[in-house]
DNA sequence: GCCGTCGGTCAACGGCCGTAGAATGACCAC
DNA sequence: GTGGTCATTCTACGGCCGTTGACCGACGGC
């Protein structure tokens, strides 16, 4: 009598319901950043009350926190070629998908200290393992611009829209970014 | 009689009034993007009412327009390499003057589309110049590269303020940044 | 010297927003 | 079956914001 599909039990609906709340965050969030998108909007695009964003995520703070938590992206450790290598494919893996979740992060990052904050703790693993890989004393400032590259990439083409970037494959921005990753990676021939 | 400094005239202080408001909203527009920034914060920090910037710029996506004028960054023809030096150079002028009305524009232009129109219209001029000096088919894609770059070290270095990147000399930047760009801009060596 | 012009202020309105809290009604443990 | 729990909604409040229009008072052309 139990059919799968019959009626989802209080705890179901429960997670049915702030997923699609976070789903619905996310994406508008997105589109907007923190400050245009309200509560309302939110609870209108996942199909319910305002009253039970409040309820579930306690404020819009708070949703927004829980809309934005990014696993972050594992870089395997290995010789600074090797994650070179691994970074430009972390690129090209954000560049292939929709990045709706990475675009709320990045939007909002820069209008919202909180969140500047929170992606600045978030890249910091990621951004400690490249320093590691790189030989050089100014491996933290070399590390620091391979990452301001792939924000900068990741903005432009999402954010800015400019035109040849959006458009372009992600496979083509690789190519042509690959060098300039590896001249900041690897040190410079020292004959 | 007339002391240069005893009263100013009627037009005088109109000018003097928009260039106090004007450098109000250029400080606040960058610190807190355009959403928080509040007519009445920007007429309190100019010393002003809120009904005179109306007054004086028709509304706040007016005064926003306004207080993100930027006069386009010259750049030089040339070479592909004289280019690419001429666009580091540039990078390492907005490294090294405290970029406000050039960090209001990148930081609306991330949550106001109006502004990313603007933006996209007010770089155009110089991304074509960079296309052209490139001498390769996909020269517009390694243009709006470049251009993406030097956005994302400017956003990384005062938005998401990564320590490395705020710490560094604009020198040590753009040395570190020369071969990236120079491989952008120059085609690759076929033997 | 007079009066229109104009820089500047003030108070107010309508709207939207985040948030709180009461109310409702279906579910589930006992 | 009964009572409580819980998902969900409704209504409302207080605040801030952009914007308006009336108002004031000093300047400047005539």
């Amino acid at each position: 009598m139990t059919e799968p599909s019959a009626r989802p039990t209080r705890a179901q609906q429960r997670r049915q319901s702030e997923e699609r709340i976070l789903t619905a965050a996310r994406r508008i969030f997105a589109e907007l950043g923190y400050d245009r998108t309200t509560i309302r909007a939110v609870a209108s695009a996942a199909g319910v009350d305002a009253g039970l964003v409040m309820h579930y995520f306690g404020s819009k703070d708070l949703l927004f926190a829980r809309s934005t938590e990014v696993p972050a992206d594992e870089l395997p450790g290995g010789t600074s070629d090797e994650v070179a290598e691994a970074l430009l494919r972390s690129l090209g893996r954000r560049l292939a998908d929709e990045p709706t979740a990475s675009l709320a992060v990045l939007r909002s990052t820069l209008t919202n200290a909180d969140a500047a904050d929170r992606y600045r703790a978030a890249g910091a693993p990621q951004l400690n393992q490249l320093t590691e890989a790189i030989p050089t004393p100014d491996a933290d400032l070399r590390a620091s611009l391979l990452s301001a590259i792939v924000h900068g990439v990741i903005a432009e083409r999402y954010l800015l829209r400019l035109t040849n970037l959006a458009d372009a494959s992600p496979e083509q921005i690789i190519d042509l970014l690959r060098p300039c990753f590896q001249s900041l990676a690897t040190p410079p021939p020292t004959p």
